[in-house]
DNA sequence: CAGGCTGTTCGCATCGTGAGAATGAGGCGA
DNA sequence: TCGCCTCATTCTCACGATGCGAACAGCCTG
């Protein structure tokens, strides 16, 4: 469906433009023929998806696409369950807390509440991030089934983004059995340097993991020591959403490990 | 750009469904066949804007929407600049403050700060609004050109939202009038039972109307005599905006209504 | 076994394509 | 003031890819 595919690329064309485009542009930068172009534009800006930058012969995308973007996140009731937790774990810890879920193999930005303390958290709802170098994603990867573990990790591969990244599959299964272990996940320096961060999944009523929440802080500010004891808090607090979530605490003898890999 | 076309109104169906949509109600929603809804779905699915719900044979549009739409939406400084007042304002007035800009003849909100009093604002980014009944399109609509206004009266139409809405065009130029005088636009009760609503437009360095923002509250918290010292201090927080986005006050003897009308 | 729904395949008509020309609005220099 | 540019946009048209619709193969449930 080349014409469609075409509209979808000018589309991320434009999102990713830090300025509007003229139809010139998109047609250099596309490799698609003006004539095209103007095609595109114009069934487009039918739609209400562009909009004509006032004076000048550019184009950019309009706000509907926030309207739709935000549209999906309001279907959700995970939104709200989660917000006054989120609120709850910033205020007590006054750090960044994050609700993600995972889409295509990455975690997905929702929301976030930002702490307190004087901290650049360059995130917004919509940013994605790998797994399995994110507290979020490894929280999430701990509780579902190997063969989508093992599907994700070998899709988009073990990248290594500090010296401390986990960068072996075997690795990972172990790191994952100790996440099942404790109940939450440590990024301990994996992913963003000198940011330590605490995860713990969000478990729907098959308890199957549909998000993490995670709390995140300079290594400055959380030592390895703080890092467990916010993680059993996060982990207590956390738990209230998977039961908002419809998931039932298993009984005492079985752990909840166990019965995520049921699917 | 038929194919075109049917895609997004596809990528419409699925964000104003409540739930994940199969290939077959697509098919008799939008009377497209329903080898192209596959072949479509395979398209938008290929390029990361939808994704199939987990089990089900059923498809919703991803989170590469609230992904591009923040893309969108960050790449103004719009954003920066204001977030501060709309704390303060909030802050102040302990009521709920909107942040929206005008495009294709309506009002989009980009940004809220909700205020600590109980109020429920079914408000969310993205979401348009009429203007000729709102704070924050009066506001912007007072300071645009008169045939730019004629062309979006004349386009949407003046439609009655409450019994004090403004439905006569003469009405309105009278209206728009005072919101030159004053600086600041009432809404009262004129969209929403209940709810008096006070807006200040953003100019830009031409001083071309930009944005607007704007308290809401229930009438039982905002009298007429309460709106008019609400709307003096939002004129002044709202004029430290335009000063950032480079509009200069103008010299004492002319009106900001006056200049605004050049363009 | 019938009657849903899902997903694929295939020949033919249609629709999108792309090159170029036509239009029209400025801008520049003579 | 008049050509003579350039640049943005639309139009035309013949070709050929591509999307259409019907028919088919599984796969459920009643």
């Amino acid at each position: 469906m080349k014409s469609v595919a075409k509209a979808l690329a000018m589309i991320e064309e434009l999102a990713s433009s830090p300025r509007a485009l003229s139809a010139i542009q998109l047609s250099r930068q596309l490799k698609v023929p003006r004539s095209t172009i103007y095609r595109l534009l114009q069934t487009l800006a039918r739609h209400g998806f562009i909009v004509r930058e006032d004076g000048m012969a550019c184009y950019r995308l309009s706000f509907k696409l926030l309207d739709l973007g935000h549209r999906v996140l309001e279907r959700t009731d995970l939104l709200e369950a989660a917000r006054p937790i989120l609120r709850d774990l910033s205020a007590r810890f006054r750090e960044t807390v994050h609700l993600a879920v995972e889409e295509d193999g990455r975690m997905v930005y929702l929301d976030k509440v930002e702490g307190s303390a004087p901290f650049c958290t360059h995130s917004r709802p919509g940013r994605r991030v790998p797994m399995h170098c994110t507290a979020l994603g490894k929280a999430v990867l701990a509780y579902l089934p190997a063969e989508r573990v093992r599907a994700i990790l070998g899709r988009h591969g073990l990248q290594g983004h500090t010296a401390r990244t986990i960068v072996s599959y075997a690795g990972m299964v172990e790191e994952l059995e100790s996440v099942r272990r404790r109940g939450y996940a440590l990024d301990d320096v994996e992913f963003e340097e000198g940011v330590r961060c605490v995860g713990a999944p969000v478990l729907d009523h098959r308890g199957v993991p549909m998000a993490a929440i995670s709390v995140s802080a300079p290594v400055s500010r959380m030592s390895k020591a703080q890092a467990r004891r916010t993680g059993k808090i996060l982990c207590a607090a956390v738990a209230g959403v998977s039961g908002a979530m419809g998931w039932q605490v298993p009984g005492r003898r079985s752990r909840a490990g166990s019965v995520s890999r049921v699917t």
